[in-house]
RNA sequence: GGCGCUAUCGUCUAGCCUGGUCCAGGACGCCGCCCUCUCACGGCGGAAACAGGAGUUCAAAUCUCCUUAGCGCUACCA
């Protein structure tokens, strides 16, 4: 009797930002689904989008995952059989396989332009039809190709998907799950740039690494059926499937960074420990057989049991996470522990050699030095709301922002500032005093405004007083996280006032924004 | 709009597969009391849920169907 193969599982975060919170998630039913077999789990950066994809965010996802302290087995930092573990180092790989599913009549040359693409799925959108590609260019006759091909026309590479019948699926929480095949579109496999899609990618990569089974989050569940065809046009034997339910936001809405920190790295600034937070995501949607709710890592792989997954999708409760952190704090801590914690996290001369610098031009005595950059440690300042409003602002130029038809009330003016400054931030790439910098300078600017008076509301929303250190040093220190999740704050802090942007400001505002910053990211 | 997934206290969940032991158990949060030099911790107690409707059955939170709602997907993003 053939002995059974090993379990692999695989993690694919693609580097496009911050390490979200749901790639731990999904982290942690990978592995302990594979440990509990005795298996390994792979890391795979997904970096096949060249307009997202940075370095940099690389680096904070393998950093932030290491933080919490699950290991995997093989991945980019730590090698391995399979390697290599980055897609972006695996294309020839993508482009060889697409080639065999061209020669097999598999897949084909599309030349629509997105422009073309747009227009059409526009007009079927109109018609109320489905929006998928239309398979214009499915059945070119091979002259129109080869002029196309003469003239150096840009093309993909789709894959043919059959247009009746429907798509078995077998998930393993869920048992069988049928998708009729016309809801299926052509999918691009190659882009216009050589790169491949996920879809093609993950088929690859999860076959060549010899993947056994696939948990992820259930927003996939719809283009599986384009991943099984792929593993039959190939000739392959298809991983299992488990779809995993999506984190949520208060609202029920997936979890997103517009109405909850998603941010690994926030988290582990505002005070929570790795444990303390991966034994949390362990409650969401999964509990251990005896229901106990403190438990490790390793006690989870122990008791691992897919039977007890349940398939709602589980509210993120910060609350609640507060609530058991503050259980290892108290309960699995010694003082001297304790002290080891608090400088491991940022309590430590590192810190503090940034910091000083910003006091000791200000300090007449030692004992000035604590306690104003105690907010560099905090996760939420307090002040009242109303101390962010100043009595009026001082237009400086001629004629006012576009949105604004009249002098406008200083509490609606503070608050789109911050908005503005929110869509800003996002464009920096590095997050760096002078970037920072430049763009208050920026906004004064267009707004009309001194800087002075654009910078003010900010080092209450950031410091939690109207006198702290530089404001952009302060922020480049405190880091994107932590400065976005302040001002988002003051911005929730003022509409609790009664200073909402209404809808209707807040379209003609972006309208505005767009027009005089370009478009948002 | 189309397709798919999901559905127990406000939230995380137990129970569902293998109907009766469930006028539904635990936890967070909330409220009250106790402990106490304050606060917190801790202890005790309370309010709080089987989405709706049909069916199967002696019996349904548990099985079946329909409805409703929520979410997801519907890109040369993953």
């Amino acid at each position: 009797m053939s002995q059974k193969p090993e379990v692999r599982t695989r993690i694919a975060p693609s580097p496009t930002g911050d390490p979200h919170i749901g790639t731990a998630y999904m982290l942690l039913f990978n592995y302990a689904f594979a440990k509990s077999q005795r298996g390994k789990v792979v890391l795979r950066i997904e970096d096949t989008d060249q307009a997202r994809c940075t370095p940099e965010s690389e680096t904070a996802i393998l950093k932030s995952l290491g933080w919490l302290g699950i290991q995997w087995d093989e991945g980019p930092d730590v090698g391995g059989p399979a390697g290599p573990y980055r897609q972006s180092e695996r294309t020839d790989l993508y482009r060889s396989h697409c080639q065999i599913l061209m020669d097999q009549g598999h897949a084909y040359r599309c030349f629509c332009t997105p422009e073309e693409l747009a227009a059409r799925r526009q007009e079927r959108r109109e018609q109320k039809q489905s929006t998928g590609y239309d398979g214009f260019c499915a059945e070119l006759p091979s002259e129109t190709v080869q002029a196309n091909l003469d003239e150096a026309k840009p093309f993909v590479i789709r894959m043919r998907t059959p247009k009746s019948s429907e798509c078995l699926l077998q998930d393993m929480l869920r048992g069988e799950i049928a998708i009729p095949w016309e809801n299926v579109d052509d999918q691009v496999l190659l882009k216009s740039d050589g790169f491949p899609t996920y879809h093609l990618a993950n088929v690859v990569d999860d076959h060549l690494m010899s993947i056994t089974h696939i948990f992820r989050g259930e927003e996939w569940i719809s283009s599986a059926p384009k991943h099984k065809l792929l593993y039959q046009y190939f000739g392959w034997q298809m991983p299992q499937l488990c779809h995993l339910p999506l984190l949520r936001n208060p609202d029920k809405s997936k979890l997103s960074k517009r109405k909850n920190p998603t941010s690994i790295l926030y988290y582990r600034q505002a005070g929570f420990l790795p444990e303390a937070l991966v034994n949390y995501l362990g409650l969401m949607g999964y509990t251990l057989p005896d229901e106990r709710e403190m438990f490790t890592l390793q006690e989870m792989v122990e008791t691992f049991d897919l039977k007890r997954i349940r398939l709602g999708g589980p509210i993120f409760d910060v609350q609640k996470l507060t609530w058991l952190n503050g259980r290892y704090i108290r309960e699995k801590h010694s003082v001297d522990q304790l002290l080891a914690r608090l400088t491991e996290w940022f309590l430590n001369d590192e810190t503090w050699k940034k910091i000083l610098p910003l006091i000791q031009p200000r300090a007449e005595k030692l004992t000035e030095i604590l306690p104003r950059p105690a907010f560099f440690f905090a996760d939420m300042v307090e002040y009242s709301p109303e101390n962010l409003v100043p009595k009026s602002y001082k237009f400086q130029a001629e004629t006012l922002p576009a949105d604004l038809d009249q002098e406008p009330d200083p509490g609606l003016m503070t608050a789109r500032l911050l908005r503005i400054v929110q869509w800003e931030m996002e464009k920096i790439r590095s997050w760096k005093a002078e970037a920072l910098q430049q763009c208050f300078v920026n906004v004064a600017e267009k707004e009309g405004l001194k800087l002075r008076d654009v910078v003010k509301p900010f080092f209450l929303a950031i410091s939690g007083s109207p006198t702290s250190t530089p404001l952009f040093e302060s922020m480049a220190i405190l880091g994107s996280d932590m400065t976005r999740r302040r001002i988002q704050h003051a911005l929730d802090k003022l509409a609790e006032t009664g200073h909402v942007i209404s809808k209707k400001k807040e379209k003609a505002l972006q309208e505005h924004y767009q027009k005089t910053y370009g478009p948002n990211i």
